[in-house]
DNA sequence: CTTAGGG
DNA sequence: CCCTAAG
């Protein structure tokens, strides 16, 4: 709509813009307008337009759990530009990893004011009802508005011990982002990710969405039991969970970890907080450290976070739309080994996308936030990006292996999951809980006509390949790597309870080629209607085995258009124009599902994140390639003829709009490509021919936008005078 | 953030 | 497409 207004230019040959293009700019126009408008707004004025927002937020966060399909928009989250639709974000968070993300929010607060605000009002709808079951034992601790590092600080909160004491968590939601985004920019600052709160955590496992990150939680423990009393003691109160969501909550994996087992079954019941500690670990004496692994069983319990009863029927709702997603997604049951690896790699997909739904409603500017992606950018690490393999999911040997490293205890095998939470002692021993771990991402390739068992095999094989260089801890510290092995935890500062939220652990591949870690990002692959498959395939993401599936029911059937680039895309920061509306689409049917990842994604995440990512890392492709139509050619032909060429935001606005995942600076290099082409000869033009008739255009009109910055320039430099009167 | 260009 | 310098 800008862009027309300010274009009058009729086509009807080109039009010279008769003003600077400030004054042209609508939006520049608006900025102008704006501030002169808000210089002449008085105080009052302002904090009369706050009070009305502070009472819209509160009259709005009511409505979320009621509302069957409630609008994200309302949380406002997404401040968004123009262009950004508003992020769905989803109120309720039932799960476990609502937990977390809860109290991540609290934490995020800190790091993000932006994010802060909205996530506020989130929670608050939530929050509301889970302060008063958490009342009990602390409600500070949980409530968002409260939530703090120092909240950290006092152990005393948890009546019992160390519960609440979660203090980092990384989503994997995130991972993306922050992955391209620390790349491309090396940004120091730390910035929280949240990842996707698991949606597992609703009691479907294949949605858990935990299996990112590496959830460290330290807790300082002033009781001398080495187990922790779970808040959740008194859980009856205020847990209620439905048994159908529970089962999948199970965060870690343990793969054959009989107590672990157990430990699901206690959990539904005792855990307050699921989600939030698993399991407990308890450090050894070990310096290396994580030997030692509790056990998780019947102690471990998870911090349910936050529903009460009253929520119950949210919940259930909830449930049932995320069983309703998941078959979609084909993601039926977790089950074991291969299956679970196999379900790993669905929910991977569906995280995937619900990450990219998120991802692109959230506006750039927003994205940037996400930048320090837990763990994933650093050097070396691990890059999880999308993949992570839910706790529940054991990995088959391979992981256990790697887990294995982590934790003696062959429970804790499963790489994710891991809640890892220190608590510190009298012995002065550092306990740490390790929530969960990333693992790198993998990509499948295989046809659509392989058998089921065949891509069983397949991802057996490259989590095996992935595996088979070996893995090593590697630790984060205040965002920076801990590279001094000989360092005692005392030294590095780790035994300091306020480290722990800045204490974050990876697992590295051994081998230097960590390459199909590195790239890989999404397990998720849904092939777009109009994304060849052989895009896919694209070198933009070595990893270990490219996946090309097709998936079709994961999105609407009119929409089945995801395609794995579009996930990967999406992750970076584009998101396809189809995918956008499936995704809005979704989100309006099952907003708190897909909503809770992205919130978790945008405010949470309060791990390290290593500061500056690693060349090879940086050098990875974000987007995937998307060749422009004939169609979308012409679109921006005719753009261009009417606004020229250096307007590129405008050309977007006008033609594009609609596609997200084209920005302006694509159009511009679709025009420069433009250009090109249509100067060399016709045989040495490649891809989707283009009309020579439109190439013609592009000439034209090229040369005409030239001809007329020459000629501005050129009034410029010999009448500036009459330039600034224009 | 947008542009403009080089890679 | 990516990356960046400039504005």
């Amino acid at each position: 709509m800008v862009a027309q207004n300010r274009i009058n230019y009729g086509f009807n040959g080109y039009q010279v813009p008769k003003k600077p293009r400030a004054a042209r700019s609508p939006r520049k126009r608006d900025t102008l307008q704006r501030s002169v408008e808000n210089d002449r707004m008085c105080a009052i004025d302002l904090l009369a337009t706050v009070a009305a927002g502070t009472l819209l937020q509160e009259k709005q966060n009511p409505i979320i759990p009621s509302d069957g399909s409630p609008k994200k928009d309302q949380h406002g989250f997404v401040k968004e530009e123009d262009e950004d639709a508003n992020t769905p974000f989803k109120a309720e968070l039932p799960n476990e990893a609502s937990c977390d993300k809860r109290l991540q929010h609290g934490f995020v607060k800190e790091a993000c004011a932006d994010a802060n605000k909205p996530l506020k009002a989130e929670l608050s709808d939530d929050g509301s009802s889970e302060k008063k079951c958490f009342s009990t034992l602390s409600s500070q601790v949980y409530d968002p508005n409260f939530c703090s590092k120092e909240n950290l600080h006092h152990p005393e909160i948890d009546g019992q011990s160390c519960i609440a004491s979660i203090v980092t968590s990384s989503s994997c939601s995130e991972r993306f982002v922050t992955d391209n985004m620390v790349d491309r920019k090396s940004h120091s600052e730390m910035k929280n990710i949240t990842s996707k709160v698991e949606l597992g955590s609703s009691g479907y496992p294949d949605c858990n969405d935990c299996n990112l990150d590496v959830h460290v939680s330290i807790v300082k423990d002033e009781v001398q039991n080495s187990e922790k009393v779970p808040i959740g003691t008194s859980v009856g109160m205020c847990c209620f969970e439905d048994p159908v969501d529970e089962k999948p909550q199970v965060p870690v994996n343990l793969g054959g970890n009989a107590k672990l087992s157990g430990y699901e079954d206690s959990t539904p019941h005792n855990s307050l907080f699921k989600g939030c500690d698993n399991v407990t670990v308890v450090g050894r004496d070990d310096d290396e450290n994580f030997s030692g692994c509790s056990h998780p069983s019947s102690k471990t319990k998870t911090f349910r976070s936050k529903t009460c009863i009253g929520d119950q029927r949210i919940r259930k709702r909830l449930a049932s739309k995320y069983r309703k997603v998941a078959r979609e997604s084909k993601h039926d049951t977790l089950s074991n080994n291969v299956d679970r690896n196999f379900n790993t790699v669905y929910s991977n997909r569906k995280n995937s996308y619900k990450r990219q739904l998120s991802q692109m409603n959230i506006p750039f500017k927003k994205r940037k936030i996400f930048d320090c992606s837990s763990t994933s950018n650093s050097n070396g690490y691990i890059r999880n990006d999308n993949t992570y393999y839910s706790t529940k999911n054991d990995m088959n040997q391979g992981v256990s292996c790697s887990s294995a490293r982590i934790r003696k205890d062959p429970g804790m095998s499963s790489l994710e999951g891991y809640h890892r939470s220190a608590l510190r002692s009298r012995d002065s021993h550092v306990k740490l809980r390790i929530k969960s771990f990333r693992v790198p991402e993998l990509f499948i390739e295989i046809p659509e006509t392989a058998t089921v068992a065949s891509l069983k095999i397949a991802v057996m094989e490259a989590v095996t390949t992935l595996l088979r260089g070996g893995l090593r801890v590697g630790m984060i510290l205040n965002g920076k790597k801990l590279r001094d092995d000989s360092k005692t935890l005392l030294q590095t500062g780790i035994s300091h309870d306020n480290a722990l939220d800045a204490l974050g652990f990876t697992l590295e591949p051994n081998s230097s080629q960590s390459l199909p870690l590195t790239c890989a990002k999404d397990s998720l692959h849904v092939p777009s209607a109009d994304m060849p498959l052989s895009l896919i395939g694209q070198p933009s993401s070595p990893a270990v085995v490219r996946p090309i599936q097709r998936i079709q029911g994961f999105c609407d059937t009119e929409h089945q258009v995801t395609s794995l680039s579009n996930i990967v895309e999406s992750e970076h920061d584009s998101a396809p124009s189809p995918i956008s509306t499936i995704g809005e689409k979704r989100l309006t049917d099952s907003k708190e599902l897909v909503t809770i990842p992205e919130m978790d994604t945008e405010g949470l995440a309060v791990l390290p994140v290593e500061q500056k990512p690693k060349r090879t890392e940086m050098s990875q492709r974000r987007r995937i390639r998307r060749p422009f139509s004939v169609a979308e050619v012409e679109a921006l032909v005719e753009a261009v003829e009417r606004l020229g060429t250096g307007r590129w935001r405008d050309v977007k606005l006008r033609a594009f709009d609609d596609a997200k995942h084209r920005t302006y600076v694509d159009l511009k290099d679709k025009w420069k490509t433009l250009v090109h082409t249509a100067r060399i000869s016709p045989q040495q033009r490649r891809g989707e021919p283009v009309p020579q008739e439109l190439l013609d255009r592009v000439l034209t009109a090229h040369a005409y936008w030239s001809q007329q910055q020459q000629t501005k320039q050129h009034q410029l430099k010999h009448h500036p005078e009459t330039c600034l009167l224009l």
